[in-house]
DNA sequence: AATAGTATTGCAAATGTTTTCATAAATTCG
DNA sequence: CGAATTTATGAAAACATTTGCAATACTATT
């Protein structure tokens, strides 16, 4: 009553309201089974009357869990992860956990500055993407013994438990359709892969598939683009420029795909007939641009999900097994490839 | 040294170390010039030798700030909050908070819950996107006093601060430039306006710009389109098929005129020379389409940046100063409209 | 050298919960 | 009906930290 006005109410405040312990209100909450009906009634009004509000930091410090995850993202404006972001939240929000998100721009060192944070903050678990880490983290999350999950990537030698998909294999699945329609003169562009283990696997399972046909991409057919369809479709320009065209153009991701497609539509040029694209991923929008783009498809709200499902599960449990689970890859074949043409 | 082992690592265990009292160590964290440069370092060897982690939790109970800032969107999986998700977060991490993130769906009761869910994390402060929310969120925003704020739309008698455009403003734009072209035939595909204060201003206000001129649009070139370029353009197919065409397709947003842009291309249409399309976002991606989007540009990230650093300055201020930021719109003309053809 | 002031440290209380243990009341059973 | 359970509640300790106050040690001033 007196502090009512004042914001200050806590679980003895709804006690006295009620006229019980604060025990009583507390196992109200956490064992409802233990406190009779009556009671549970006259402290529900008290709680409604006064406001009040369950201070998960005093329930954390207690040890008891803090009801958060923590996932850090390399950049969270960016259609593929926005998924991921978007699915693993609902699913462990579901769970009862609130999410902690940080992103690190494919800086290893802030992501992490961005754990050391979380785990201040005594998140119950950690996730982060990919599978490639400083040794400072690794060793953090050890350590502490905090739970910890590798998302996105999938590898049968993960140190963590992980969700996701073998970005190697992508790669591979992405060149071998384009070889199956007969290209042989490939261009290739991919995003930086320092610190992105999901590119650099890709990327040399590309080069693998290749070399296999005994083909191998001349410097001039290679290109470096940022996470952004206009600068993608900047170095697509000058690659489809040079004198030699290559005949299928093998992009590390959509993004770049789509930057890739509006180049050569921009320059005039008819895709699939004069130049095949490929991308990887199957971002929102893929299907949609004219002509559909082919691609490879990483189902990022499936490893969202799954991510978040499982780990919840893991961390509620009381002997947690460790998991590794591997999402499926999909060629989806739209119309921006298509067979070389015969000169 | 004991427990070095066990986790169990605290304030008190790095004071032993240290051989000082606990008191000296919390301190030398929150004002070292209290404490001597000797002993300081004595107690960072300590925490260095221990892996010592700050206790977040205990700090929150103790009337400390807990460090966190709540954003409740609608939907994280949709460029343009990605976009304004990610300038927030990388803002309020640069003045050493964390970003507690949860999406509602457009659904003004799970915002409730998840602002609740905030409070109980005991948020430093809470943001939302648009000015509707439930009298359940209002209620318990003001009740607990919890700093909060609205983000995305401007309005100058908004009873939060707020950072934002002026949505009305943005609808108005667009009308006018197409009736500036000479379109008298407008289609108008719009999301969704139940809970959604964005959609709901700009096409009020095209309404009325049209209105003013004597224009009335005829139920068969009215669409709803949820946020999703293919179900777009599918409700772009069936308008555009309609026997009397309009001349220009104004859409709610940019995904949307993309799927609008999309559909003219498969049905032939030639774009901007059959059908001008106007968006209203200016999205990632946008400018890149064959031909370029012309839309109105909504500063996603400056609106993201401008709240994280006024926010975060409120929160830390003594006596914060209530603000409202509204950000420049801008009306970029590129490829998909032009004058209306003369019959 | 004595005094006043300042810099450094420690003690103990306080923060809001949960849980163990103990106690009291109610119920069951022979 | 009395003993044995079971059910419902409360008291108090514990969780990890911060901070006001007090105490000590050091420095400067006269």
């Amino acid at each position: 009553m007196d502090n009512y006005q004042k914001g200050k109410v806590d679980i003895v405040a709804v006690a006295k309201a009620a006229k019980v312990s604060p025990s009583t209100v507390s196992r109200t909450f956490n064992h409802p089974n233990l406190v009779s009906p009556a009671t549970r009634k006259k402290i529900n009004r008290a709680v409604q009357k006064l406001g009040y509000i369950r201070n998960r930091a005093a329930q954390t410090m207690h040890g008891k869990r803090s009801g958060t995850i923590g996932l850090v993202v390399p950049t969270i404006n960016h259609a593929i992860f926005a998924e991921v972001i978007q699915a693993f939240s609902e699913t462990i929000d579901r769970a009862g956990f609130s999410l902690l998100l940080a992103s690190h721009s494919y800086d290893l060192d802030r992501e992490y500055a961005m754990v050391r944070k979380f785990l201040e903050h005594r998140v119950d678990g950690v996730a982060l993407v990919g599978l490639e880490h400083s040794d400072a983290t690794t060793r953090l999350i050890e350590q502490q013994k905090t739970p910890a999950l590798a998302i996105w990537n999938y590898s049968e030698d993960c140190p963590l438990p992980c969700v996701g998909a073998d970005n190697r294999l992508a790669g591979h699945l992405a060149a071998e359709h384009l070889l199956a329609l007969g290209h042989r003169h490939i261009g290739l562009i991919f995003p930086k892969t320092t610190g992105n283990d999901r590119a650099q696997n890709r990327l040399s399972a590309v080069r693998e598939a290749l070399n296999e046909k005994g083909i191998s991409v001349p410097s001039e057919h290679e290109s470096e683009a940022p996470y952004s369809v206009s600068q993608a479709k900047q170095a697509a320009m000058s690659l489809l420029t040079e004198h030699a065209r290559p005949t299928a153009l093998l992009c590390g991701n959509d993004v770049i795909a789509q930057g890739g497609l509006f180049a050569a539509q921009s320059l005039g040029l008819k895709v699939p007939d004069d130049l095949s694209i490929i991308g990887i991923g199957d971002f929102k929008g893929s299907a949609d641009v004219e002509p559909g783009l082919t691609t490879i498809r990483i189902p990022a709200e499936t490893i969202g999900k799954l991510a978040g499902e499982r780990f919840t599960d893991y961390i509620t449990s009381d002997d947690p097994e460790p998991f590794r689970i591997c999402c499926e890859l999909e060629r989806i074949v739209r119309g921006t490839t298509g067979p070389v043409a015969v000169f």
